[in-house]
DNA sequence: CTTATGACGCGCA
DNA sequence: TTGCGCGCCATAA
């Protein structure tokens, strides 16, 4: 185990939700809570929170992540799911007449299991796919 | 110190 | 199918 796989698994709970999110692949969406049951003891309530806490110096992939519907959350206020909607739609997603995106298709996997293991995060397959 | 606020999702009636 | 309760991070005022 080295140091940084050390200071991941000692992070806070928003930290160790940033370096998911890091790993989302352009193209590729995941939802609030497939993120948050990796992160264990986590909810998809505090991903989202954790979202919208997003330091913009981090440069995070922040719009890669959807709610459980496939559809982009909408915001309290402000711009910005329009914006994210733009965003995914010029990685090559497509939305439906609902808003909706095709998981089969832009479904992340999440990180390959030996990752999951090493930072101390649960293994399991996203609720997405079936 | 307390209170408000903000990107969710599951179970149950 | 729709609606409701609830969990409980981090930060600003």
């Amino acid at each position: 185990m080295n140091a940084q796989n050390e200071s991941l698994m000692a992070a806070s709970l928003y930290e160790r939700i940033y370096a998911l999110v890091e790993l989302i692949p352009k193209g590729e969406v995941a939802t609030y809570g497939f993120l948050a049951s990796m992160v264990g003891e986590c909810s998809a309530r505090q991903v989202g929170y954790a979202m919208a806490a997003t330091p913009e110096a981090l440069a995070l992939p922040w719009h890669r992540v959807i709610n459980r519907q496939g559809k982009v959350s909408v915001r309290a206020a402000g711009e910005g799911d329009s914006k994210q909607r733009r965003l995914l739609e010029d990685e090559g997603i497509a939305f439906d007449k609902s808003g909706k995106l095709d998981f089969a298709k832009h479904g992340w996997y999440g990180p390959d299991w030996e990752w999951l293991q090493e930072n101390g995060y649960q293994h399991i397959p996203p609720p997405y796919f079936g």
